[in-house]
DNA sequence: CGGCCGATCCACT
DNA sequence: GTGGATCGGCCGA
């Protein structure tokens, strides 16, 4: 089942970013199908969050699309070398954002590899928001993408998530604050980052 | 318009 | 453990 709008436009940032681990993040890129479990995302909670683009309201081209509706993909250049991708939430006007930190490959192994220049899986390859782009094939420019829509033919370029019931038994769930954020003063170590481990 | 810096990664020591 | 890559976005002048 792809995730529709209503999972997107809820208002608990935080609680949407600790129910996107298990689902499945696809891209279709050129023809080539590649996906994910989602293992590691980061909450980003709007104008009151210091660690957010959006904090104290800051609205730019590139920000503007976090204050449309949830549901779309906020895809942004870090380090002048990394497209990072989140996951905007909440209704219009309300700029919250999840990043994606890590993924497990369940779909597209071989174009995975040949992205990422790696010879053999293990997993860390895709541990690392650059990491997961690079093996999706996403780039920045593909900011503003909407998530809920599954692509109708292999020409299609399109980003979505679906819920595949993927079982978390064997996993548990570590809350941590996030990552790079010493700059966001007391906002730097809100608990806000949520991780799959093995048992 | 100039300058600083980042929600990172990798090679190298 | 550390430092360099690399460049668009943002802010202040």
């Amino acid at each position: 089942m792809v995730l529709p709008r209503c999972f997107y436009i809820r208002s608990d940032v935080v609680a949407i970013a600790r129910e996107l681990l298990g689902k499945t993040l696809y891209s279709q890129v050129d023809g080539i199908l590649t996906g994910g479990i989602i293992t590691e995302t980061e909450a980003y909670a709007g104008i009151t969050d210091r660690a957010s683009h959006a904090w104290n309201g800051r609205r730019t081209e590139r920000t503007e699309i976090m204050y449309g509706a949830g549901g779309t993909a906020y895809i942004y250049l870090c380090y002048g070398v990394h497209s990072l991708f989140n996951v905007v939430t909440n209704r219009k006007e309300i700029p919250h954002a999840v990043l994606v930190r890590a993924i497990q490959p369940v779909e597209g192994m071989a174009a995975i590899l040949e992205r990422l220049g790696k010879k053999k899986y293990d997993n860390r390859i895709t541990s690392g928001p650059g990491k997961v782009t690079k093996a999706l094939g996403i780039h920045y420019s593909q900011t503003g993408a909407d998530l809920t829509k599954k692509p109708s033919g292999l020409q299609e370029n399109a980003i979505w998530i679906e819920d595949r019931k993927f079982d978390l038994s064997e996993y548990r769930l570590e809350v941590t604050p996030r990552i790079g954020v010493s700059y966001a003063g007391k906002d730097a170590g809100l608990p806000f980052r949520f991780l799959l481990h093995i048992k």
